[in-house]
DNA sequence: ACCCTATCTGCATCTCATGCGAACACGCAA
DNA sequence: TTGCGTGTTCGCATGAGATGCAGATAGGGT
């Protein structure tokens, strides 16, 4: 998403009001990589602004979502995960302790697709699921191992 | 997923009893291409069986699914979605009807990924998310492309 | 400074899913 | 076939995450 000032413009622009806590969730928002859900960022607003509401926070997320200024994701564990990021790049999500981070796929329009017929398809996620290095070692039950970048363990890289 | 018969026999071995519940999902889920709802199967189940517990069939859906019969995908649209097809392949989701079909895609253990460094990557999902062709027709309000099977509209294939 | 209207906030409501315990019944054993 | 022990079923309570709603509040143009 844009910084906190061409926000605040482009909010003007569009008769909607630039307030404090829009002000506030766009700079905690902007060049965030940790893809905060709207949990953390109520916490992360309320250090700042003692007494914002959590809806509010929901809202603007909502309404910078529809802007196109953020991207919401669910990866199917917990709560939506925001993201500001909303270049072309894909995830990865640790299992164990659910952190996200971004992966850039290469090729990704090479791909050979089956069964699109009829869709129009208007956005592809690619989402890897796993172990992140921290989790891999502490709870290394099986002696697995402890650093593989590259896909394989049981399933090939996809499929 | 196996067969009803072979699913009784694997759930005896287990020490797991068979009873007509769980028989009954057996034969829902088998070769059911549609990824059900939790709710869906327990509207089918219901007329087969009525009187039939919705936790029962979530407390199945479950079994089958650590059992690795059943796959479980949350698109993030709504609830969960199960597929009895565990074989390696992805999907496609329509924006407006939710309906899921599947996808096939080939070369994806091509793809050149950067980002998963210390991860160790235990499941790739891909999911296409736009508009099916009933969809498509219907809501046609900017005079969109009716029948496009390639990704493109807007963003390219994926990126 | 004033007013109109968008926003904020607190609380109710909703959906989806899981925890829990008493009643029930599968399946083995006698 | 009958009886028993343990795994299941079922109904209800509870929980997480998110949205609906309306009165109080405050942008921002005039
Ligand atoms: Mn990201
Ligand atoms: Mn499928
Ligand atoms: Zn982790
Ligand atoms: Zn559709």
């Amino acid at each position: 998403m844009r910084s906190p000032a061409e926000l605040s413009s482009a909010f003007r622009e569009s008769g909607l009001k630039v307030t404090p806590q829009r002000q506030l969730l766009f700079r905690l928002l902007h060049d965030n990589a940790t893809h905060p859900t709207a949990d953390a960022l109520f916490a992360a607003a309320s250090e700042q602004m003692p007494g914002i509401s959590l809806r509010t926070v929901y809202q603007t997320l909502t309404d910078l979502t529809s802007m196109g200024e953020l991207q919401s994701f669910d990866f199917g564990n917990g709560p939506a995960r925001f993201d500001p990021n909303v270049g072309s790049h894909h995830h990865v999500v640790c299992r164990s302790c659910n952190d996200v981070a971004d992966v850039y796929v290469a090729g990704a329009s090479d791909l050979d697709v089956a069964g699109l017929e009829g869709f129009t398809i208007d956005r592809s996620d690619i989402v890897f699921h796993g172990l992140c290095a921290r989790c891999s070692t502490t709870q290394d039950v099986t002696g697995s191992h402890p650093n593989s970048n590259i896909p394989s363990p049981t399933t090939g890289a996809m499929s």
